[in-house]
DNA sequence: CGCAATGTTACCAAACGGTTAAGCAAGTTA
DNA sequence: TAACTTGCTTAACCGTTTGGTAACATTGCG
């Protein structure tokens, strides 16, 4: 557990940053600032923050987008990032992006509520709940963060479905996944796909890792094995 | 105990759906949703929630029928299920049925309360209590999960029938099993097949595992033993 | 022994998954 | 912009497995 925290504050208005960034250093945290998405990734990037908090509105690069980049970056997969909204702003559509946000922050800021909040917050960053994502099976090498594969030290790059597949077979190896939890997990709740198409995306993985990976059962589904 | 916990929620009001999917992600969990009880039933089975909330009052088919119908899936054995109600609604019919629902939430919803009731709700859910789908009888070991029969240390792959055939004679070794009631759990209520589809099915069973496991009744049923 | 209840076998139709090619949509490159 | 990629999905076709049945053999109880 670190002993001190680092917050990257990131918003276009000053006033903010500078109210904020005064509260949270009172409290203890480092804090570092970036008026926009763009500085903020690369502040990001030197830096490795524990928590960003990103006001969503933002000119250029709004929160959204900039959340999804930092969320690409291998370096933060343990860095919480928390959006800033109006409190009657219309977030809704914020839901529906699937962007990992793990807090919304409502303006106007309470400062002492802000701090509680941040430390709850960061209260789940601690070792035993940062989640694996990697994983070994059987000679093969499954790196979430970095959508890859690893077979005999040989990088292969799988498409997105192709990999999700391959991800939640290899969650269990060993366990069948039936056709229709494959169906859900993968494409969702209400997509519907032909019944050829899993067929076609376990040959290709099939293709790509070898024949005795994933193994059929017929009128089931499939497992991984190895 | 599942790092991650999956919730159900059922709605045919899209905004309520949206509204607690909304704060129910943000807290962490994976939630899927359904707009009626037939939805929320093939959902169900393939996602194996840890919670489903079922609004009361729905279209064709409601609450109560729902979960009831839900009751009846043994993989959903570990689910638990909350009732979603108005709050001045009269629910002492509710509470006469015993259709097995574990919590009631009233509306309007709260969030905050919601998930502190929704975490106490889980808590319950503890790791001892979880499902069995391993058995080994007689030298002769049936895992459900990865839909094998190991003998001796040989894996045995049966086809789909066959398998739940056997893996419903060893769920009570010993017990004989009318050719009804297995009629009844193996190909369901409306399904009519021919008098010797079961003894054909049974002759694939003993000429795999041999001849000494299951054993007729003659005039009632088979039963498996060793 | 007689006869209904099973066992057995061979056979057929339907179900199922594998494979390939081709159609799209979106993004890239020239 | 046109010509290519790339990823996802579908359609068509095929071989295999499967589930089920019919016909006949066998069993074992009363």
């Amino acid at each position: 557990m670190p002993t001190v925290f680092k917050i990257l504050l990131v918003d276009d208005e000053q006033d903010i940053l500078d109210f904020l960034s005064y509260n949270l250093k009172k409290d203890g945290f480092e804090v570092h600032v970036a008026n926009n998405g763009r500085d903020a990734i690369e502040i990001a990037k030197t830096v490795v923050p524990h928590l960003v908090i990103l006001d969503v509105m933002m000119p250029e690069m709004d929160g959204i987008e900039t959340c999804r980049e930092l969320r690409e970056i291998p370096s933060l997969k343990d860095t919480m990032i928390a959006f800033l909204t109006a409190r009657n702003e219309d977030y809704s559509q914020i839901a529906g992006f699937d962007v990992g946000a793990d807090d919304y922050i409502t303006k106007p800021i309470k400062p002492r509520v802000l701090t509680s909040r941040i430390k709850a917050l960061l209260r789940r960053l601690n070792p035993e709940e940062t989640h694996i994502d990697k994983m070994e099976v059987g000679g093969i090498k499954i790196d979430i963060e970095r959508f890859l594969v690893i077979k005999n030290g040989e990088e292969i790059s799988l498409p997105k479905k192709e990999f999700k597949l391959l991800a939640l077979l290899a969650t269990k190896p060993g366990k069948v996944f039936t056709r229709e939890v494959i169906l859900h997990q993968i494409w969702g709740d209400e997509v519907i796909v032909g019944d050829r198409t899993i067929d076609v995306h376990i040959r290709k993985l099939r293709e790509k890792l070898g024949d005795n990976f994933i193994k059929t059962i017929k009128g089931i589904g499939y497992k991984f094995e190895f």
